[in-house]
DNA sequence: ATCTGGCACTCCGGCAGGCAGAGTGCCAGG
DNA sequence: CCTGGCACTCTGCCTGCCGGAGTGCCAGAT
């Protein structure tokens, strides 16, 4: 294993670490040069080709010294014998972790971003449109799940009379999200009582994050006449299953044609990512194990899903106003560019935030 | 070119026709045995293989003159010399035209589809639940169209007043589509006004077919006073754009998992196949071409979109009513299970169908 | 006139062998 | 502790070779 990081100090004492020290600088350095070299080009890179493309300033036996031993704590490893080596998911870890910086977009691509997800009418356009963006930008499959009910506040209840005994519910949150749903009441309704309970209904949950509603409602039937109450707990009902219909919780991908330029041995990796790509559920739990402020890279076998076993998971949370609300995130080989790609999903996921908080 | 099926009749007259036509009867057998072999096998066949699983009652030799008399007219095509025969996408065009008959579903399969799409709760759970039922059924990519907003009528038309300026317009069709739009008005809507407007609305435009709503709603600013003119006007444009807005054409897509099942030449045939599966408005476009109610098949290069020039669209309308609304289909290889295929096409658009009509 | 068996031909696919290139590990010397 | 050198190993590629599958054509049979 590998020490923090402050090691990095102008070598002050020198008697209690056995001169080992610039030595793991180098070794650090060279994995990063693996690394690199190795998304760039797909290909196992070998300790020659390493000096000559980056200035590390010894020669390839050194280098080659220090391959063996970064391949003897698993952080890389050889295809086969005598073939350069590429790093293993453990050394892609200790890559995001310590050597790579988040690379920032450059302003332009800021600016376009943003001028791009302005354009959006309406929620639908806005995860439309984010989706695109994220995968036109990564250049993979990206993931945009839509803000969730269980995070956002009642904007508005509306009920509206189809027929006689048929009322439309309809909820609309402060994220822009709107649920409809039909009610089946016990018999005809009467417009004032479904004007009083209209009134009362946004007069009560209005404002209030959803999980809070059942509670906050639970008093309502008994403002009513006894003979209006069936009705009244029908409709309740069926706010009640919309707001615990958490499968209700949709996703939007975009970037699939980007899974032609996975690897090389194509139908075997390919097969299982697009499964789990059919898998709502599957989508929905990656992005649950998303911490929600600070964005997670989960990389090759840290993928709980089996199907995704060779590739890494970017992910963030992303919200209307200081707190998340939902997340989106990016899918693709193990051996992706990290520093970009971590840079562009903090960035959509940074704007459409802001596009929310505006709308 | 084949002439027309009447030539099956017991040989009445033998001098106008050279008797090439007995001849004609074998060569399609040969053309239908072909088909079928290459479709479960993937392999070019020969003629010797074709005698054998088919009893054919003639010897190779004289099929192989049969299958030379078939290249020669473009039906079938050796990939090189001294291989077997594969069928063209002329070839497929006569087998789906006059050889094969559209395979029924079994009374199980039909129990099933039906059970399965009866549990569905709302119109987006309907088409979830045909995409996912279509896609396993053909176990090639599915398309489904949500049921257009231009061949439906208004169901109910609701005005939400959100803040003093801002109203919520919420538009329901018979199909059970909701669409909602934001209205940004001039200044501070009235109760009475939004009360009036409301009842308007539904009173003229109610069971109208959206397409006649602009034409039936064209004297309404001129019921109300000057001064609540610029709301309604606002109000009306947005609901005119929302009724025009045809790229709110949306479609459900499923199966993509199968494409790997494609071909042997991978990333090239796959490729732009899902590129195409990214661009709704390819999909749309493709399912535009089909006839309301017949089955369309349109084979290989018979789709006008290039990237899909290696595969075959299945599709067919589907309505509530006798009138179809929207249009689903299938994409797979040309070498697909035409007639299995065709049956699950029908039968399933068939039951959304009723179903769609029973909510 | 049509079908059939036979025959020569072509081409693909797999397999062995040889060769160049890349990369490694190790060792001795700076 | 780094470095140059050397022997070794492995892949990838090309070559040549063979067997198999399939065809096209022709002459004979029905």
């Amino acid at each position: 294993m590998v020490d923090e990081p402050r090691s990095f100090e102008p070598s002050r004492a020198v008697e209690p670490r056995p001169a080992a020290r610039p030595l793991d600088d180098r070794r650090l350095a060279v994995l990063r040069a693996i690394v690199q070299d190795y998304v760039g080009t797909e290909e196992p890179v070998g300790s020659k080709a390493l000096v000559e493309r980056h200035s590390l300033g010894v020669s390839p036996a050194t280098v080659r010294n220090d391959m063996a031993a970064l391949e003897e704590e698993g952080f890389i490893q050889q295809p086969h014998t005598s073939a350069g080596r590429i790093p293993t998911d453990k050394g892609y870890r200790l890559f995001v972790d310590r050597l790579a910086e988040v690379k920032p977009m450059t302003s332009p691509e800021r600016r376009a971003i943003r001028h791009f997800l302005e354009g959006a009418v309406d929620l639908d356009d806005v995860v439309a449109r984010t989706v695109r963006l994220l995968a036109q930008l990564t250049r993979q499959v990206a993931v945009v799940q839509y803000p969730s009910l269980t995070r956002s506040t009642v904007r508005h209840i509306e009920l509206v009379q189809l027929t006689p005994a048929k009322v439309m519910l309809v909820l609309i949150t402060n994220t822009g999200r709107v649920e409809q749903r039909m009610v089946d009441c016990p018999g005809p309704v009467g417009d004032t009582v479904l004007a009083d309970l209209r009134a009362r209904l946004n007069g009560q949950a209005g404002g209030r994050p959803l999980p809070e509603v059942p509670t906050a409602l639970e008093e309502l039937p008994a403002a009513f006449e006894p003979a209006d109450r069936p009705t009244v707990t029908a409709v309740l009902a069926t706010l009640f299953e919309t707001l615990a219909e958490q499968n209700e919780e949709r996703i939007m991908l975009a970037g699939t044609a980007n899974l032609t330029r996975f690897g090389h041995d194509f139908p075997l990796t390919i097969q299982p990512v697009l499964e789990a790509l059919e898998e709502q559920v599957v989508l929905l739990r990656l992005l649950g194990e998303t911490a929600d402020a600070t964005m997670t890279v989960r990389i090759g076998h840290e993928n709980a899903y089996e199907g995704l076993n060779s590739t890494s998971v970017v992910s963030v949370g992303y919200g209307s106003g200081d707190q998340s609300v939902a997340k989106l995130g990016v899918i693709g080989p193990t051996r992706m560019d990290y520093p970009g790609t971590m840079g562009a999903v903090r960035a959509v996921a940074r704007y459409v935030g802001q596009i929310l908080a505006e709308s």
